[in-house]
DNA sequence: ATTGACATGTGATGCACATCACACAGCTGC
DNA sequence: GCAGCTGTGTGATGTGCATCACATGTCAAT
């Protein structure tokens, strides 16, 4: 966690609390007073939507509080939650860089706060600085490898048990708390959540988890996970 | 398709006949120069292995000419098809922006050939030309934007016959006669190949498309498959 | 023509999971 | 206290598809 090179500009966004520092904290003085200069502030309401999936993508956000749920939906109901988007994370890249609609529902799970700039003036503002688009780059980077994580927990693990235990073994990873015997989950997810993650049932996701609760190992205890035996879900491919 | 701007290197560098004319081909003549110099053109002969899903990430390389398949599979031996690379295509890109192993196998299908970075000298690269970075940001973006679409296709349509028919959709797009009434795809896939991107088995493949064939929907003729009743796909959604 | 390797077609079987249906728990706001 | 909502637990039922098992087709090599 480092502190933002500006001193008065960490006072006023929050975002330099955020999880990758790396974003703009790292800009040199001068390219970051442009990029917070042409930035605005928006608040967002619980419940609201940033943009829609099929929109025109007009705007590049950096989220700098509260969760953002990404998902996408079929004409039949069904939705996929792509990504809980949290601190530090950008909203509407790949849409602003392929110059093609949003290709995900940006919707606010709490109050938000988020830094908002005209898609133009961030494309003008990558094309200047390479530090900013070597940024944009590594985040696309780790959008895309998430992505296709997510296609390969759903085509290769045939059986419910086996998506979810990839899941939870991800989400431990991701967690920070990676070699600890016991890791430890955040997950205000609720069943329901997991199973539009998973492609699943939320019926299925509810038996899964008591499954693997049953057989020690994994523990509930509120929205705190914890993974008892490692091995077991491993096992499970 | 655009000349490349130095004529010396059209005659080196079958590259300058790829889809994504974008890639290089648009670099200043003076970033083009010192892009070529550091390269090395790789003879890939059909079947060899430019890497390994798990290895440590040395390179990174643009497809010439040929086809590279880029796969992902689990211990117990199933396989999700990635991507077929085709010539433009930039392989390791991801791997070598996160610093991580690859995350998938790449193996040329056909006699390929390509141009191949160290990758040190390619982050250089792209740290000191916006252009380079640009380009590697976009070509992220629209790597992220498919994987997306296969979690979506995996995860939102039950049924084969839905996944088949999306598939088919996009391909068809993908393959640039775009508004044709009856789209022509080129499919140099096996049943098998198709199960292995769609995370089914060969035979419920075999089974889809001749129901496909069958009702009118599409007609195949050796490799040409043709979309006779656009809707018809589009109402398995 | 014969062999072999690989792609495709097709039936029979069983099971994992979606779906429906309902019960209960916890929490919020009156 | 009650009502209302959202999340969770759990049985019963039907089915889509993976899986197994072969048959057939296709193409190359010799």
């Amino acid at each position: 966690m480092q502190m933002c090179p500006m001193s008065t500009h960490t006072e006023n966004c929050l975002l330099c609390k955020a999880r990758k520092p790396g974003w703009f904290c790292n800009l040199a003085p001068q390219a970051l007073a442009e990029y917070d200069a042409m930035s605005s502030h928006v608040m967002l309401p619980m419940g609201s939507i940033l943009f829609a999936e099929g929109q025109a993508a007009r705007s590049v956000s950096v989220v700098c509080e509260g969760r953002i749920k990404l998902s996408r939906s079929s004409q039949d109901g069904k939705t996929l939650l792509v990504k809980i988007a949290k601190p530090g994370d950008v909203l509407g890249l790949s849409a602003a860089l392929s110059k093609t609609p949003h290709e995900v529902t940006a919707q606010a799970i709490e109050h938000a706060q988020i830094k908002n700039f005209q898609q133009s003036d961030f494309l003008h503002f990558i094309q200047r600085h390479v530090e900013g688009s070597l940024h944009a780059a590594e985040s696309l980077s780790n959008e895309y490898r998430t992505a296709l994580s997510d296609a390969c927990r759903l085509a290769l693990s045939s059986s419910i048990a086996g998506r979810v235990a990839h899941l939870l073994l991800e989400l431990a990873i991701e967690g920070g708390t990676d070699q600890d015997v016991h890791p430890e989950i955040h997950m205000p997810l609720t069943h329901e959540d997991l199973a539009s993650m998973l492609g699943s049932s939320r019926e299925s996701i509810t038996r899964a988890l008591n499954n693997l609760r049953r057989s020690g190992t994994i523990s509930i205890r509120g929205t705190k996970l914890t993974i008892l035996k490692k091995e077991s879900l491993e096992m499970l491919l």
